[in-house]
DNA sequence: ATCATTTTTTAGATTCATCTAAATTTATAT
DNA sequence: ATATAAATTTAGATGAATCTAAAAAATGAT
């Protein structure tokens, strides 16, 4: 069985993977873990000697099947709990994170299910990303940075990049949540700043704002 | 803060406490949490030099103020997260306990308020153990095992003393749950086995059943 | 009160996950 | 192409939590 380290060590892969589309550096991880370099390098060795990952040494690292599926089961449990999190304990979007990064961890298929009926089988968590199902499938659907929509486009908020609490703050106060519809009535050729109207209501929001936003286009 | 293994020390004195009302030994606790004497010393003297515990050497162990505390936030949330996953997540009151086990970790005063918000305030579990309360007060109320009733005495159940799967089941085969009424009919004088009515229904139970079954008399 | 038994503690080792410092490899810039 | 910088790995150390084996203390039976 994975440790919660390891298990941490195969989500931040999981999660760099993405953003970056190549083999995830020890560099890399060890700033997203906090942790150092030297460390992450014992890691990816034990990672790769129980075949959870596929790591060459000085060329970085990617997961093994085993350990995608490994690193889904935890995003799944994460985002569900999220879920339960917002929709039935009062949690803002914001306060979410740190708790859930602690309930991921919890082992039993038995509570994840449950979890998941009780919720109503939720497809995306409270920051618009998707929750695995049971088969540890993931939903796609269409989804654009805010900052790459121009003049007179619409979309729907489905999403955010950076979820920090900050931003996540700064979304509240802008009144934007998960489907909001935006649409863009300008854009500042001198700064790429935005003006915007949320379902109806016009506001300005600087570029990176809305490089952090993601729509989909109506 | 408590580490993991830490807290689970801690429980494990405040439960054995409660069984003998005396300090609690070395060997007591290494078989309670399947460990080796050794490594109860050990940890023993860690938790003293931290004031959890008062812990003498060849004396046994006490929790401190402190250490109480500790134990009763643990408690609580692991209760809490019972009745939650009996009430709400359809587990059965012999399936909880693994899973409490590893919930009653979670770090968040915010989850735990919140769940006790959610659940109504419970003071009592499914196996009918008081909840402390968010300043970490049990509810006392009478009990007496069903085993020191007399003929024609009635009681309500409202826990058991043995939490096994096994027991639990038992007393599902028997329709026995918490709020059942309790009447005994007739005690056998030979093997003190018993005859009961379980809400009017006759039932033949046993010595080791009859003094593991909590009931608050009528 | 003494000795055998049981309990408890100490000493020393192990594994996991981390660290720092040094060595090595790769990348980059001229 | 080579030197310098950056990234990565190795070596060696540390602390938590555990273990086994040996030593020490407490208990209990005569």
């Amino acid at each position: 069985m994975l440790s919660r380290s390891e298990e941490n060590y195969l989500k931040a892969i999981f999660h760099l993977r993405i953003e970056k589309n190549s083999a995830v550096s020890t560099t890399e991880l060890a700033e997203h873990l906090n942790t150092k370099p030297s460390s992450v390098t014992d890691m990816l060795q034990r990672l790769n000697s129980n075949k959870w990952v596929d790591y060459r040494k000085y060329r970085g690292v990617i997961l093994s099947r085993n350990g995608e599926q490994a690193a889904l089961k935890i995003i799944r449990k994460h985002r569900l709990w999220e879920v339960f999190l917002v929709e039935h304990l009062n949690f803002s979007w914001d306060e979410v994170h740190e708790v859930a990064e602690q309930l991921e961890h919890i082992q039993s298929e038995q509570l994840t299910s449950s979890l998941d009926q009780f919720l109503n089988f939720p497809k995306y968590d409270p920051h618009g990303d998707p929750i695995p199902d049971a088969t540890l499938q993931l939903s796609r659907r269409t989804k654009k940075l805010l900052s790459n929509f121009k003049r007179k486009e619409c979309g729907v908020c489905i999403g955010v990049k950076d979820s920090s609490a900050d931003f996540l703050k700064v979304l509240d106060r802008l009144s934007i949540s998960l489907g909001s519809e935006i649409q863009i009535i300008d854009i500042e050729e001198f700064d790429q700043s935005m003006r915007i109207a949320v379902d109806g209501q016009q506001k300005y929001i600087s570029t990176k704002i809305a490089s952090n936003l993601y729509l989909n286009p109506i």
